[in-house]
DNA sequence: AACTATTTATAAGA
DNA sequence: TTCTTATAAATAGTT
């Protein structure tokens, strides 16, 4: 949709991925507006920047009286579930916890192999990899913490 | 966008609209998930149909989350969210479950780079279980290494 | 559901 | 940010 195809990943450049979420943004408050006239829906939007900044949109009824129907719709209607399984719950709990628990224990399951087969230098390289890949999720866990943090600054203001 | 203009009024022709509605609340839908991904948005989406009909897009976390962000950002009442616990077993079989998730797609992300696209939770849940592995690889190392030693002092002998 | 002629949206550049 | 413009996308009307 202009000079040039784009790949659909996060946009490195800042000032791209600000101009683009500027405009695309709009984009989709103008598109989510016109197919609420054109076909009498009612449409509610929330955006939260990767800033933690807020934009909205609800046609017809506020925001809040789109969640609270939401929430009768996911929540009331369906009653025809007999919502029976309790005798089962236990045993399936007990199997999910031994699954997990495999999976914790043999990294064989993750990166084929196992490490009781693995040279020396083979898990030093893994280890290293899982310290980057660790520290990217330290990183990214920091981000969106921070995120929240603007997100109650802002409300402060 | 199509042959002709369209008036920015509620479309009279049923079947036009309805077509309508489907194609566009289609490319609505699509729009979001791209502005999520390319700008690193959170995004929601709910659109209810004249007819009554909900159809929703959350990114990256779920509608009741983000109900709950929206709550949280603008003061409004923190939405209707059950406080009792009638389904124990159950919820601990769907956070069971999540939690195997997260650990099978978890390796993807490693080599593949990124986890940006992942919730808090998930991020907390997989930083555990990477402390786990990686304290598994570091016990395998030094059984290892242990075992070099040894071969090395019976060969000295 | 597919297919196009057109309209829109928008990426890149200024 | 805002404007411009070349292009990619979306989609209205048709088959």
């Amino acid at each position: 949709m202009g000079r040039g195809r784009v790949q659909m990943k996060r946009i490195e450049n800042p000032v791209h991925r600000q101009v683009t979420f500027c405009k695309r943004r709009a984009g989709l408050l103008k598109k989510a507006k016109e197919l609420s006239v054109l076909c009498d829906a009612e449409i509610g939007v929330v955006i939260f920047s990767a800033h933690g900044k807020l934009y909205e949109l609800a046609t017809k009824w506020t925001m809040q009286e789109l969640i609270e129907r939401y929430g009768k719709y996911t929540g009331g209607p369906p009653a025809d579930e007999p919502m029976v399984e309790p005798m089962d719950a236990k045993k399936e709990i007990e199997m999910l916890k031994q699954e997990i628990e495999i999976l914790q224990k043999g990294p064989r399951y993750m990166f084929g192999g196992g490490c009781e087969y693995m040279s020396l230098n083979e898990l030093l390289v893994l280890e290293k990899h899982l310290e980057i890949w660790i520290n990217h999720i330290r990183s990214t866990k920091m981000d969106i913490m921070f995120q929240e943090i603007q997100m109650l600054r802002n409300k402060g203001s």
